[in-house]
Parts: C-alpha cells; structure tokens; sequence
DNA sequence: AGGTTAAAACTGGGTAACCAATTTGTAAAT
DNA sequence: ATTTACAAATTGGTTACCCAGTTTTAACCT
C-alpha cells in the first residue's frame, strides 16, 4: 500500500468523507442507538483510509456526542435515532469555519449572559479573582504597556463566575480565535486604555454589589465599539 | 516498559496532567508566541507517557486555539503570550463537565439569538428547509409517534439559518448532549404535541415574515415550559 | 568572511504488529 | 433444555518502526 502523508487540509477533506460514509453506513445497515459500529479495522478497509483517520473521525463524531467508543468493545452510535443522526451529520459537514463577525457576535452574546449570571451568581472567591485579574490588567495599562491578555482574562474570570460551565467553555473556544486571528480588533483599544480600565471597573463594581442589571448595562457599554463594528457589519452584509 | 491500558476516567486524567506540564514548560522555558514546542517523541519521553497521549493532549490544546501542529514540522504555541496561555490552561483544566441546567440555560440563550438571526437573514433556500423539517414534524405527530428527531433537526435548520457557524457549531454541540443525557426532558412534551405544532408553525411564519421580534417571543413562548423549569432550579440553587 | 548547497538530523503522520479487556462461540455439566 | 465454564476471536488502545517533508548543520566554493 502506498503511503501517502496528508497535509492538513487534505485531512481534513479525508475526515468529512470518512465522516459522511459513516453516516451512510448508518443509514444503509439501519443502525439503531446502542448498535455497534464496525470495528475501526474493518472501516479502514473499506472506506480505503488509515486506521488512524478512522479514529480521528470517530473522535470528532464523539465530540459532538453522535458516537460512543468502548475501549476493548467497539463503537457504538448515541442514543439518537437514524433521522437525527443524518441531519446532525450533514450539519456537521456543512459547519462552516467561523469567521470574524461570527465570532464577535457571540461572544458578544454569551458576554451579556455570562456577566449577568456573575453578578447573580458569583463566590466571594470568583469575585477575588476578576479583582486580580483587573488589578494586573490596570497595572499593565498605566505602565503604557500592551494589556490584550490581561483584558482577556478579565473577561474569561467573570466567565468562570458565571457558574455555567458550558458558557465558559464556548468562551474559552472563541477567544483565541478572535485575539489571535484579528489582534487589531482586540476589546479595549490601546489608545482607550484609561477608559477600558474605567469601564472594567464599572463592570467590576457591579458583579460585586451582584446587581446584574448594572452589570449587563456596563458590559455593553464595554462593547460599545465592537457592537457598532458588528452591526455595520451586519448592514453591509 | 509495561503496558497499561487506561480506562477512559483514567485516559482524561493523564491527558490534563500532559496538559499541565505542557503548560509548566512553556512557563519555564520562556516560550514565546510562534516558538516550537518540543517534539512529540521528546515530550513522550520527559513526562513518560505514551506519544499517543502527548499527541491527544496536543489536539485538544489546538482546539483550543492555543498550539498549532503542523505535519513534518513541529508544534508551535499559537499567538497568544504567556499570561494569557497560563491562564487559559488553567481554566480548561478546571473546566466542569456541562451539566443540564447548564447546557439548557446556553440553548436557550443561543436559540433566543439564532431564531432572531434567522428571521433578519433566512435566505429562501434557508426557509424550505425550516419549512419541510417543520413538516416532517408535524406529520409525525398527527400520526401520534414521537418526534423528538425532527423537533431537533427544526430547531437545527434555524440555527442553520442564522447564518452564525459560530452559534450553528455550539448548538450541534450541546443538542445531542441535552437529547441523550435527559430524554425526558425535550423541548416539546409529548403530551402537547399539537401545541408543538403549533409553536413551531408561529415561529415559522415569524421567520418568514421576517419579523425578528415577534421570531423571539414565539421561540420564547416555546420554550416556556424549559424556561420555567431552568428558572426553578436557579433558584433552588 | 559570506553565500551556496548538499547531506544529516529531526518532525509529525502513517503502518503494522501487539496487548489485554471484552465479547462470542462452544461444549461440558446439571 | 438451561446453565456454566472456558477458550477462541474481536475490540479499541499502545508500541515501535518507517516515511517523506522540513529544518538544521556543515562543508565547500568564491
């Protein structure tokens, strides 16, 4: 057999088609949840790829919750039945990548959310830690040194305070994305440092005296200019 | 060397404490956005673990945005600095499993945005697909079968057509975790099927008319019965 | 000394063989 | 006929080695 060494974009080409052969697989033998998938073996072979292709799809499948894999046992589809299963994989393989205004977006939503449930929900000890996290952020700023990643984990410390775990973890997703793929857009402008550091302190103020109102208010005060880049955006599009 | 095949409970364990350590040395080494991470088989070796594990603690970390393998080369610690990598290990090493309250309380924020989005920016192509995961829904409820699938795959088509792959991506994320995890506890009560029906047609016409707010409220009446029991929890908390 | 080039070392991915837990098949015992 | 016991086959995970690009090194020429 020939050898052959993907790039990772060729990949990832072999990871959808293995993906969507799956999904006929499923459709064709009418597997039903709790079934046992093909051995990773035999899959390799006859869909003419690597074994380790295989498990790569397996693991992203398993990822979005569609497949289960045993050690020792086998793979087994989720307790999701066929109709669901070919949506959610057409889905899957005609997710696109995420672009910029995408990005913004939510995390302009999940923010609002985020700071909102802080205030309501926050421990004396999350509140310590947004404390710290601005106090390192304003000592960078009247330094005049760059402060993008204090920023940042200001905004990530009031995400842990919000008590919900899966918003925490799309905010942990988003945000290198944004910072590193569109740095010039990072949240407090340089040139606004002394107001980022009035403006964080609002929000920090707020989530200590766990009025959420004031809370979401002060946030989207912060977001003012992102907000209106996204929304030229989104009347230009 | 012996050999040891780790459970799963045991496999993530091994993965954060790889995780951490990675975190360590970029720590102590000084690494800065753009080095190379010691090689794969180096890492192995160091923190005396199998290469297998150093490359699946490498992928999460990538998914993450916060390293970038590339074939042939090496792996490289993405654009972010220090403090904020720190940070950011830190946080996804502390990261909770999502629970259902959580994840309900994230569906419900997203799809509150997405039905919105979708009735600004459905395109028409968007609009039939609502339309026939919308009929499929019906048809099996008038036949009395449960319908749990095609309740999804329309809320999915929304999604879809919100034009946010962001938003798109993080509701295939949390659907199936929601549906399998807590059955019982779908959008739609079988009990009030016809009142599904009818939800779900309101929130259709919304979207067509392209009436975001009225899209909203009609999503929000839908959830109403999840929005109650989500509210009752946070305050039993 | 500076620039060019080729060879050696190194890298992440692919391959195949192996491991031990699990599942399955089979036959003996009740 | 049913249950039990055990061995053979199957499984996802692990290991060691190989592959072909990439990167580094060092030798060579001007």
């Amino acid at each position: 057999m020939k050898i052959e060494i993907l790039s990772k974009s060729e990949s990832l080409d072999t990871q959808k088609t293995i993906i969507s052969k799956i999904g006929d697989l499923i459709n064709f033998k009418n597997l039903e949840p709790g079934d046992k998938l093909p051995s990773e073996r035999t899959l390799s072979e006859k869909f003419g790829v690597t074994r380790s292709n295989v498990r790569d799809a397996i693991q992203k499948l398993e990822l979005y919750g569609l497949l289960d894999s045993i050690p020792q046992s086998g793979t087994f589809v989720a307790n999701i039945g066929v109709t669901a299963m070919n949506g959610m994989i057409e889905d899957i393989l005609r997710l696109e990548d995420p672009d910029f205004k995408t990005l913004v977006e939510t995390r302009i939503l999940l923010e609002l959310k985020t700071v909102r449930l802080a205030a309501l929900r926050r421990s004396d000890e999350d509140l310590e830690k947004i404390k710290s996290a601005l106090d390192a952020y304003s000592k960078k700023v009247l330094k005049g040194e760059d402060a993008v990643q204090e920023d940042l984990l200001f905004h990530l410390a009031i995400a842990k305070a919000s008590g919900n775990s899966t918003m925490n973890n799309f905010m942990l997703l988003i945000t290198p994305k944004i910072i590193t793929n569109f740095e010039k857009y990072h949240v407090c402008d340089k040139n606004l440092a002394n107001q980022g550091i009035d403006e964080h302190m609002a929000i920090y103020k707020a989530i200590k005296s766990q009025n959420s109102k004031l809370a979401k208010q002060k946030m989207k005060d912060h977001f003012n200019v992102l907000y209106q880049y996204c929304y030229n955006i989104k009347k230009s599009s």
